[in-house]
DNA sequence: TCTCAAGTTGACGTTTACGTCAACGTCATA
DNA sequence: TATGACGTTGACGTAAACGTCAACTTGAGA
């Protein structure tokens, strides 16, 4: 029974400036239904909800995500949009996304080994001319 | 005095099914400098160090890197492109390598407890149905 | 010798994820 | 009242990372 989106307001720029992304970003991610702020007049209000999902959004693209990932990824964890006939389908993509984890888990693993293989041939290198 | 780039020789089509991308994509690599296989004639030939940098390249597409990047990471890690004053810039890389790889381990982990999270709650939600 | 699979080089098209620019509305305040 | 600062909606441009297509060559096998 709790009204959620309602206490902390944002503007437009402050989403901006928070994510250190443009205001011409965000209102792409509207157009393309990642978001859907309230309004005031015609002015954008955003509030706890959109910060949320502009999180997930911009961590996504961290590692690589599409948008339109990110946009399967809110939906999935929207309430509104799983109903009880989609719960095992919402849980499968709960697996995918976690097998894609884990393989980014691990090809940052294997980077990390090879960058300090390479750190220490380097050092040796520079070592062997001092 | 060891003359690599010489024993395993693949043809274009080899290394596209060997990592699952097309010929189109390979030259295309190619013509932005990423790769410089032998030709027999017109014929491309390609060598293990080829081989080694279509790992890179696919493995960084995984992570999100763009071609920029892992072109960068390929010359990093050839000893040709590195000489004496360099090593310097060469270590700056790595590091910068490593931070990024480290912001992209966090952002795993926090959305694979957001995950484990969701799960959680859908199959809440589905038992209290049963 | 024919042919067929595999390879080659342009040239052009396409999708994604925004940036840029113009033209306009709307407040708060000097 | 006018002058910014901030916001809005199109429309168009752009860079990256390929895909698609056409027109051609080349080598191995029937």
């Amino acid at each position: 029974m709790k009204n959620d989106e309602s206490k902390p307001i944002y503007t437009i720029s402050d989403l901006a400036q928070a994510f250190d992304i443009t205001t011409r970003t965000i209102r792409f991610y509207e157009s393309e239904g990642l978001l859907q702020p309230q309004r005031a007049g015609q002015k954008r209000l955003y509030g706890h909800g959109d910060f949320v999902k502009l999180k997930l959004i911009v961590r996504g693209k961290r590692l690589g995500f599409s948008l339109a990932e990110s946009k399967e990824l809110i939906e999935m964890y929207d309430p509104q949009h799983n109903n009880q006939d989609q719960y095992q389908k919402v849980l499968e993509k709960v697996q995918e996304s976690r097998t894609r984890l884990e393989q980014q888990k691990r090809d940052i693993e294997t980077m990390m080994r090879e960058l300090d293989a390479h750190e220490a041939r380097v050092r040796h290198a520079m070592e062997s001319l001092s």
